[in-house]
DNA sequence: TTTTGAGTTGTTCGA
DNA sequence: GTCGAACAACTCAAA
């Protein structure tokens, strides 16, 4: 289209609820008026846990507020509903951030052929990533499959600077998706507290965390005591944020608390970038010889697991902050997803569901093959040995204990450490704490005995 | 093509 | 308490 030619197009929301640093506002902008859309898929929708259903309503009512009320949200299939909203505005365009994962890009796909139809066209630009998954290739043209190399290649590669401000957009609203019509009511959390959404409060916590957070998060951020995460992870996943900001934010920083950031970062787009090339591992071994142990079924220890009542309190723990917070801290979830796969036998892609119905920050990339790289089906080289030992990993990361207690009620009369070990106390188990539903030394070594089966 | 070096986050054992 | 070795030889990346 030539550039003096005006005309209204839309910017189709997904995982980019932002207005800063954002490439597919920027062309949408370019042409003239945007109409702001987003739709409640079901797909995505009927999935969800209520934590990420509320979380995601309050950051869509923070973008609405920042579109001066003009947010249009619609519920349906995007394949109906988005044609059908470019056609009441007149728009020939409608522009998005480039979905990378599996369902996106099927979704996309299908959102582009029925606009096709009524000749208007999907326009896809960005990603929700500093390199765009696919891109980054080794030296004979393959993605990598260790994390290592890729990082090296992926810092070699550079990042692109933020967009720019887009300056005054003329947003345009049809007044059929406006005043709340058509949104889902929000779930009842109960007592569960959501961190502020919203690109402003995203961007209030980068600030600080960079001020505050950066220079001791090397060695804090694997304290689940402590608070020293950047807490940032959901507004990632939604796209409050884009890394590009954050990495433009860290630039020149050459401390060890930047450089790991930088590496967390990394993580995020290797693991995206895996999930581009191979799409079956949202759901398949990575590693497929690993899909041949002997797993259980789901039932009595996976509901123990989940609910919070294996009897290690590191492990409960973890479970129990997940349901209390919609999130959990990283190092605990090695620990818990170390458990259920090692101690109890069952496959990952369970835990990982389980995970996604909780987490506030579900990603699926992230999540799931963070899930394979514990199960030692993922991309990890070797290190099948690897079984975390929930009451060493506890002794060591919350050597206080403090944080046991402050999910474990019925471990509180228990003093520092201790509380990683009830059955060492005479009243260890004085407030109905359960005992230990399997035993660790026992499980590990079927585990890896039965991973050296596999292997031969 | 062959070879070489290296691999997020671990655990246990024994000195 | 601390430290190094063994775990068991595998796969990938790059020279």
């Amino acid at each position: 289209m030539a550039p003096s030619e005006q005309s209204t197009s839309v910017l189709w929301f997904r995982r980019d609820l932002r207005l800063g640093d954002h490439p597919a506002l920027l062309a949408a902008a370019a042409e003239g008026d945007v109409l702001p859309l987003f739709v409640v898929d079901p797909a995505l929708w009927k999935p969800s846990g209520d934590v990420r259903r509320a979380y995601l309503l309050r950051s869509l009512r923070a973008l609405d507020a920042e579109l001066g009320g003009k947010l249009v949200v619609e519920r349906g299939d995007p394949a109906t509903v988005v044609p059908r909203v470019a056609a009441r505005v007149g728009a020939s365009r409608v522009h998005v951030t480039a979905d990378a994962g599996p369902y996106g890009r099927h979704r996309d796909d299908a959102v582009a052929k029925a606009l096709e139809k009524k000749d208007a066209e999907l326009v896809r630009t960005g990603t929700p990533y500093a390199i765009g998954p696919g891109t980054i290739l080794n030296g004979s043209g393959k993605p990598f499959q260790v994390f290592t190399p890729f990082s090296r290649a992926w810092v070699d590669h550079g990042w692109p600077n933020p967009a720019d401000d887009p300056g005054k957009v003329g947003w345009i609203t049809d007044g059929e998706g406006v005043d709340g019509k058509h949104w889902p009511a929000e779930p009842d959390l109960g007592d569960l507290e959501l961190p502020e959404a919203g690109e402003a409060a995203a961007h209030d916590r980068w600030e600080d965390f960079l001020d505050s957070g950066l220079s001791d998060y090397s060695e804090d951020r694997d304290r689940p005591d402590h608070d020293g995460t950047s807490q940032l992870s959901h507004a990632l996943k939604w796209g409050e944020i884009h890394p590009r900001t954050m990495l433009a934010g860290l630039r020149g920083k050459r401390s060890q608390g930047a450089e790991t950031f930088r590496t967390e970062l990394c993580w995020r787009e290797f693991y995206a970038d895996v999930l581009w090339n191979r799409p079956e591992t949202a759901r398949e071994y990575y590693k497929p010889q690993l899909a041949g142990m002997r797993y259980e079924k789901v039932g009595d220890s996976f509901t123990s697991w989940a609910e919070g009542r294996t009897g290690y309190p590191i492990v409960d723990a973890g479970m129990r902050q997940l349901r209390a917070t919609g999130w959990m801290h990283n190092r605990v979830r090695m620990i818990v997803a170390s458990f259920l796969v090692k101690d109890l036998h069952v496959e990952w892609q369970h835990g990982a569901r389980e995970f996604l119905r909780w987490l506030r920050d579900g990603d699926l990339a992230s999540n799931n093959h963070g899930w394979q790289w514990v199960a030692g089906s993922g991309t990890d080289a070797s290190p099948f040995f690897r079984v975390f030992n929930p009451v060493t990993q506890g002794q060591k990361f919350d050597p206080s204990g403090d944080y046991v207690r402050r999910y474990v009620p019925e471990l509180r009369h228990l003093s520092g450490k201790l509380a990683h070990t009830p059955w060492d106390a005479d009243d260890g188990y004085a407030h109905d704490y359960p005992e230990r539903i399997v035993d660790h030394a026992h499980e590990r070594q079927v585990a890896l005995d039965d991973y050296a089966r596999v292997k031969n």
